[in-house]
DNA sequence: AGATGTCCCTGGAAGC
DNA sequence: TGCTTCCAGGGACATC
């Protein structure tokens, strides 16, 4: 599922080629997870500018306004000058000058949502509560210790929250997690100020090589030029229940955490 | 206000 | 074989 890695990894893979691309028409499939907020057609003739990304949002910049882009967790995009005929879960396509980007999304937890501007309420709803990028300079060690001593909730379920920090998902969070050798039901205003910094640096290193990697496809992620990732072939934790771990031997073990499958090495995380 | 539970959706796997 | 049930998960929202 795509996670900040494969949404950077879909950003590159596009943006420079549609930059300067002229809307030409829109086609629209089932409904997303909100409805896109604006007429169709008062996208056509629109210039497309940079794409950026915010968290795990993409961020079309139009001449009017901005398509704040969202993956759910089966979507991805293509991008190209000819694709094949609209499938049954291709559900947004921006057809322009320099190609239709296309949004393929089975479970349709994703969305495409058109804002005034990145002050619209629209987008503020979407943005506005979203953490620091942890691949920034405005993540840091400190301000990251700081910010765990003010929550209760295990350090999995605030990581998963994306207040503090936004792209960690359930994948990275359990290999983060496993990396500094924290075990995930840990309190996060218990963690200790060396085990924060450990676990910031962990969170950093998971997110860059995942990045450098090409991103997941532990299920069915590919940028938008058909490239799958390979982070898969590294998980130490992740989907990993009841096999060896790959330091210790010590079978991985599964818990749920807020509905959500967590993955660590009772031995490898002790604390 | 922070923590927790619910819901949205579909395809694939597991169970009977 | 063919049905039903369960599970995956991001994140807004409701509830405590």
């Amino acid at each position: 599922m795509p996670e900040l890695p494969e949404v950077e990894v879909t950003r590159r893979s596009f943006a420079d080629r549609i930059a300067g691309a002229r809307v030409l028409g829109v086609q629209v499939g089932k409904p997303l997870r909100w409805p896109l907020g604006c007429a169709p057609e008062a996208l056509i003739g629109q210039n497309v500018g940079s794409v950026t990304r915010r968290g795990k949002y993409l961020l079309l910049h139009l001449d009017r306004g901005l398509l704040l882009l969202h993956l759910g967790m089966s979507g991805s995009l293509q991008f190209a000058p000819a694709l094949a005929p609209r499938g049954v879960h291709d559900h947004f396509e921006l057809q322009t000058s320099r190609g239709t980007l296309r949004l393929h999304d089975p479970r349709r937890f994703g969305a495409v949502v058109h804002a005034e501007s990145l002050a619209d309420p629209r987008a503020l709803k979407l943005l506005g509560g979203l953490g620091v990028e942890p691949l920034e300079v405005g993540f840091d060690p400190v301000m990251f210790h700081q910010a765990l001593q003010q929550r209760r909730a295990s350090v999995k379920q605030v990581l998963l929250a994306g207040d503090i920090v936004v792209g960690v998902g359930n994948i990275y969070a359990s290999e983060a997690l496993f990396m500094a050798g924290l075990r995930p039901t840990l309190r996060a205003d218990r963690i200790s100020r060396p085990r924060a910094v450990r676990l910031h640096g962990a969170i950093v290193a998971v997110l860059q090589r995942a990045l450098a990697l090409g991103g997941s496809t532990l299920r069915d992620f590919s940028s938008a030029e058909g490239q799958t990732g390979y982070f898969q072939l590294d998980a130490m934790v992740y989907g990993r229940e009841g096999q060896a771990c790959r330091v210790c031997a010590t079978p991985i073990r599964a818990i749920r955490q807020g509905q959500r499958s967590t993955f660590f090495c009772p031995q490898c995380q002790r604390s």
